[in-house]
DNA sequence: TTTATATTGATAAAAAAATATCAATACCGG
DNA sequence: CCGGTATTGATATTTTTTTATCAATATAAA
């Protein structure tokens, strides 16, 4: 089936992170960067980080390192950063919010142009310069030739359907925010974020930290 | 040297999904369940779950499934997550308001009982039912024999100073939602959150849609 | 210049994760 | 009761990801 499957999802998910340190490595006006340096900051080994940094196609100079704004430059086209994409958020709740209010989405060429809900007391009300539409009004607000990502934070038992009605409005590509895991059919893309998982992965740490503990 | 490095990974990330899936069925009275209803929910392979289930410890029947409370109790033993971890959150901007006025924590037994923050406008107010404290008074607050997990949602610029002063308190584990790589000493557990992460999978997932679409 | 150190790139190896196969077991419908 | 279908558990295989090795290249200091 047509079920999209990303490989090298590791080397995808720490571009960000080295993206956010070379833009303040340039900032501070360093003409080149090792491997070592971001390794150091990100806590890897540098072998990690050269292998990732090659399937962006960029080549380093031996002895010396990688020009910081060509190094930049191709992470960015690499992750198709260097045009924004346009995308509307559904749930104006307090995660919802949030997401409106972080002005770093803009370095990754995320922007957020649409809210919508569907409580009628967050409808018409302004949360971080957007003002919250209807989620009734999706099909006349949202252009089914050029869809936006949709950006889901909805509760649980609302987010299917929403994704349903989004997909319905042509959208192709959705962040799903909600703790729900989402069917949606070919041809669409989601992204879900499950902070759960992050937590549990550190309560798996704090295991291993006390284990040690008990042993010293 | 003494890193903390957990092995299955993307298992012990599925889990919360797993388990969040299985109260669900639990609720509506399904006595037992298989890999393949989960694995139907999740877009995997039945074989996937089956694996990560293993890692429980617990055993299911053959031609039958898993006893739903069973596997419900093995998970959260496996994570930590039967008794309730306390924790502190710092900086109640609008990324730690969404996390402290989230109710599905408890769910995974993280109890935030204390917010703090260094912007006098926000010490004092009430949010979600916790009143910020000032920062400076992290330590009088915090207990170092039996310190809570710390989480740390400042700006980037804040955050590894931040963590310098919770560890200082005794801090053992941060949940770290800024967005920086953050330095600790042995003997000390970060779990770092980059949404950024997953937006740069979506943005090479759309990639991809995109040069299939051409091709059709 | 020479030497010590740091770096990339190419290749290889090891470790981890995902996937496949199949026998044994249970259920359900006739 | 019997035959078809669904399930787990054990084992093996494949794929992906991480890690190691080393020659070639550059820099800086003696």
């Amino acid at each position: 089936m047509g079920k999209i499957k990303v490989s090298k999802a590791p080397t995808i998910r720490r571009m960000p992170t080295y993206l956010h340190k070379l833009m303040e490595l340039s900032a501070e006006g360093a003409p080149f960067v090792s491997t070592t340096v971001l390794a150091n900051y990100m806590n890897l080994e540098p072998i990690v980080v050269r292998k990732d940094l090659e399937i962006t196609g960029i080549t380093g100079q031996p002895g010396v390192g990688y020009k910081t704004p060509e190094l930049i430059a191709a992470i960015r086209n690499f992750l198709g950063w260097n045009n924004p994409f346009q995308a509307c958020l559904v749930g104006a709740g307090s995660l919802g919010s949030a997401i409106l209010g972080y002005e770093g989405f803009e370095e990754y060429g995320l922007h957020i142009s649409m809210a919508f809900d569907a409580d009628p007391a967050k409808i018409g009300k302004t949360i971080h310069g957007l003002v919250v539409q209807d989620i009734a009004d999706m099909p006349r607000m949202i252009n089914p030739a050029s869809p936006p990502i949709a950006v889901i934070c909805v509760p649980y038992a609302a987010a299917q359907q929403v994704a349903d009605q989004l997909i319905k409005c042509g959208v192709k590509a959705i962040w799903n925010f909600a703790n729900a895991s989402l069917q949606v059919p070919d041809g669409v893309v989601v992204q879900r974020e499950v902070i759960a998982g992050g937590f549990a992965l550190l309560s798996v740490k704090i295991a291993q930290l006390d284990s040690i503990r008990v042993k010293f």
